[in-house]
DNA sequence: CTTCTTGCAAAGGTTTTGCAACAGT
DNA sequence: ACTGTTGCAAAACCTTTGCAAGAAG
């Protein structure tokens, strides 16, 4: 965690931008909450546990940053907010989500599941693909097991 | 056209709801419009020039009814507006997106490519898939001619 | 000093909602 | 009458921006 936080000081560094006591409270929590897919709400909220004093603005200033610098990732689900996740070391390797229409987790499958679909696309559609995005929406595991298939299909096609 | 207008007014019918004028302004639009992912202020604007006195609330409540019983579909390419599109008939036959990094066009993949992947999921992952979406940001076939790499590197850095 | 950064409040853009009027049955 | 629907304006919501004050070299 220390190596990583002082990873991104150099890379802020790298680019003259400081680290500074906001953006690395930050930082922090989203380290602090790498699995789940924070909104920029929940940063601010998380930070305000530690550092009462920062505002929204800086969180959504630091944030771009970040996505600017590449350091995290900016994602949509579709439900009104954007939500930041680290980006993988190793730029080749993407991953994607599974998000459980029935309790709204978001889960993620680290393995490049595409690399023979994107090579089909590039030469298909003459397209030179730079990053793709791919989510399932779907029903869980835990949510499997849990409800029944009625309740289910309840929420699902409210 | 015709055809699918009245089998939407079957549909809006089955489901007590009416197709009034508006709503039909409104799908008419997104038909004549089918391969263009308009956003709701797109068809706002659209069916305007037809049928000037309709208000943008009213656009939103009609793309939202018509996005409930899944007629079209609300999709979000990440630049802050909801943009629709008609569903497939067929609901097994998804299709993809391919987004010009350089121009904003939006291509769409009408193969299903991803059978197999899916298949690999819902087993790897015990999660029961109703839906995804893919989408491929890149450079069009169009701007991989027109321009020079160096321009659409610059685009796309920024 | 100079430049970057911050917090606050205000503004921006998209989407939703309250409500009285309207339309169709 | 009754229910669903509309238009308008206001509100809600997320995000960005202007600006004066603050921090750091």
């Amino acid at each position: 965690m220390k190596e990583r936080l002082e990873r991104i000081k150099q890379q802020l560094h790298s680019h003259n931008y400081k680290l500074t006591p906001q953006r690395e409270s930050t930082v922090m929590v989203l380290l602090e909450n790498e699995e789940d897919h924070l909104s920029a709400e929940d940063v601010y909220m998380l930070v305000k546990e530690k550092s009462p004093e920062i505002g929204l603005a800086t969180v959504y200033r630091t944030l771009e940053l970040l996505s600017d610098l590449k350091i995290i990732h900016k994602i949509n689900f579709g439900d009104g907010v954007a939500r930041y996740e680290f980006r993988a070391e190793d730029a080749e390797h993407h991953h994607h989500h599974l998000v459980c229409l029935n309790c709204g987790s978001v889960d993620e499958i680290m393995e490049d599941l595409l690399g023979e679909v994107e090579k089909q696309v590039e030469h298909d559609f003459d397209f030179k693909i730079v990053d793709h995005r791919l989510t399932f929406h779907g029903i869980c595991h835990r949510c499997k097991d849990k409800v029944s298939s009625e309740d289910v299909k309840v929420k699902i096609s409210e």
